[in-house]
DNA sequence: TCGATATTTCTATAATCATCGAATCGAGGG
DNA sequence: CCCTCGATTCGATGATTATAGAAATATCGA
């Protein structure tokens, strides 16, 4: 995953309602919600939430489909993955995570690697 | 960790520069690095530089202290494993981690818990 | 085809963020 | 005490982001 990838996605869940979509999304799996459901759920206008589902789908955090008159929001799995990666690779030492995720367990180290 | 905090965090991130700054942190440990080896590293003017790192401080990403004239930064693992652990838990559907961390590895699910 | 429903796009406005030179502050050295 | 160095704060500017009503688009049922 690219830097500049990772950046647009943490972007992305880096806004409040973005955030409370993207669990939502999360929790109800490859189902999915439709976009006024989450709007209505979260308490924002549809307009606003529009804006804000197009950001993460940008990022490419979550996809769309239309099903009806209603067009269907669900996370995608594998770019989260990608980002999860990516930070556990570059942002916390490199660990992959043994058990109880751990960002550099060993303390007081002259540069690591 | 809090949703707001996340957020904080998140968005901390979601900068190339801070990000870049970040990296450079979690790999030099506990010694830390002096704001202006940063800012040269990095490429950025002192005055932006610290401005991106007070970003960083504020969302507790990283510490700062004082060694004589130089101000050194350092990367808070903790507040970054928080980060991780909120992520797992509630943007990957809950998995802790298993080795070749997934999110959410069983597809077509009727909602998720 | 008309009307209702579900969403998005448009548009304008307010708010927040990024950039960076200049001025300021803190710590040392002479 | 003065000067230099390292870093932050200030201040102005431009860019991006968030908000939400209004208008436009797409789908379906009657």
């Amino acid at each position: 995953m690219l830097a500049e990838q990772v950046i647009q996605a943490l972007g992305a869940l880096s806004q409040e309602h973005r955030l409370a979509a993207f669990r939502l999304l999360v929790q109800a799996g490859a189902e999915g919600i439709a976009a006024g459901a989450i709007a209505e759920k979260i308490g924002v206008p549809p307009s606003s939430m529009s804006f804000h589902l197009s950001q993460l789908a940008n990022a490419g955090l979550v996809t769309q489909r239309r099903e009806s008159r209603s067009i269907i929001y669900a996370a995608d799995y594998a770019v989260m993955n990608g980002l999860m990666a990516y930070l556990t690779e570059n942002c916390c030492g490199g660990l992959p995570c043994d058990d109880s995720a751990a960002c550099v367990p060993d303390p007081t180290t002259e540069a690591i690697r």
